[in-house]
DNA sequence: GTCTATATGGCGATAGAC
DNA sequence: GTCTATCGCCATATAGAC
């Protein structure tokens, strides 16, 4: 902890070009630029561009987390969890937009060592689909497609972001933002309106 | 057209490592490898990499289009529209499994390049809005969302299979496969759902 | 058309002075 | 800790013999 300025330089930095550009394409010669520092001391202080990135990936999917927990919260309704999920979901996304796309990365590379990172840190979705399907009274299959659609609607217009902005709005990402406010809650009445009875 | 035993050769191997491990992550070498000849063919029959990665893309990607020129088709209903829309769709993506994965990929690559691809074969996506809205009797921002939500729903289960599939079907791909077994037909109701009156 | 050998360039990583 | 200079590797691409 208690990390120095340069370090802090440093992960700034990476973590605005990672979100950017995703792993692959940002350069170390563009983290130092943009850190005001040198290419030599990314490896001084990060042994490799790896290790960089785990770094703040691994910052960046902790957020994520605390979203995920309020789902097997049982004290809540299962309206209100779904409500709250989607909204702090939504939310962490927005504020470090090369998750989708790195996570869709490591799924295709290494799907066993993404769900390790998330039992690690106390979250396991195996056990989420009884506890989902006794909250909304129907078959774990019911409760896995609530899980899936709800995610689907909420993550996949930040991967399919670069073309849709592209398509629909001329490169503005302001209009893209602009055309996602407010998306939070028409998705979960979207959502919610599958969970009712009958 | 009539392309040399050669030639069809490395398209094969092309489509089927591009498809797999995405356009940056594969090499020259494995292609020419996987189609057992050398390196240097490949640059004599197709000038470099980027111009035979555009050349698989273009005819997998070529397999989507009867889907969506069927959203255009203003003398059927719009329900009936999105309904044979989202069942030919997933039907390809069925038979083409990487083919989502394949259009991340290069959405983050080249959205702009992808655009051009849909537009020369005759179908251009902007063109689309207005079509909807009137369809639907809405605004275009919410023909925008409609078709947002219906790619979602269609799309993402196939990007996230890997994960989903280890997490929770234990690896089992039959067990993914037959969770998503008649989804087409759910996803339709809840989209249709959507553009009802109120 | 198909091969071997090599040019060319870029990037991650390291050595070593200060 | 921070810099300059450079190494070493790998990937695309080309030259040229057969």
């Amino acid at each position: 902890m208690t990390e120095t300025p340069t370090e802090q330089k440093i992960l700034d930095a990476a973590r605005k070009l990672f979100m950017q550009k995703g792993m692959g394409a940002t350069r170390m010669q563009e983290i130092a630029d943009e850190a005001g520092i040198n290419k030599a001391l990314l490896h001084y202080y990060f042994r490799s561009k790896q290790k960089l990135f785990e770094h703040t990936f691994k910052e960046a999917f902790g957020h994520l987390q605390p979203s995920l927990q309020v789902l097997t919260n049982i004290d809540l309704p299962i309206e209100q969890r779904m409500r709250s999920f989607i909204s702090e979901y939504v939310d962490v996304i927005e504020q470090n937009r090369f998750l989708p796309l790195f996570i869709m990365q490591e799924i295709q590379r290494d799907p066993a060592n993404l769900y390790k990172l998330m039992t690690s840190s106390g979250f396991d979705p195996r056990k989420l689909l009884p506890l989902l399907a006794k909250a909304i009274g129907k078959s774990e299959k019911e409760a896995f497609e609530l899980i899936l659609n709800t995610i689907s609607l909420v993550v996949f217009p930040y991967v399919g972001q670069p073309l849709i902005t592209h398509v629909f709005f001329h490169g503005d990402e302001q209009a893209f933002a602009q055309a996602l406010e407010g998306r939070k809650e028409r998705i979960t009445s979207l959502i919610l309106s599958t969970i009712k009875n009958q």
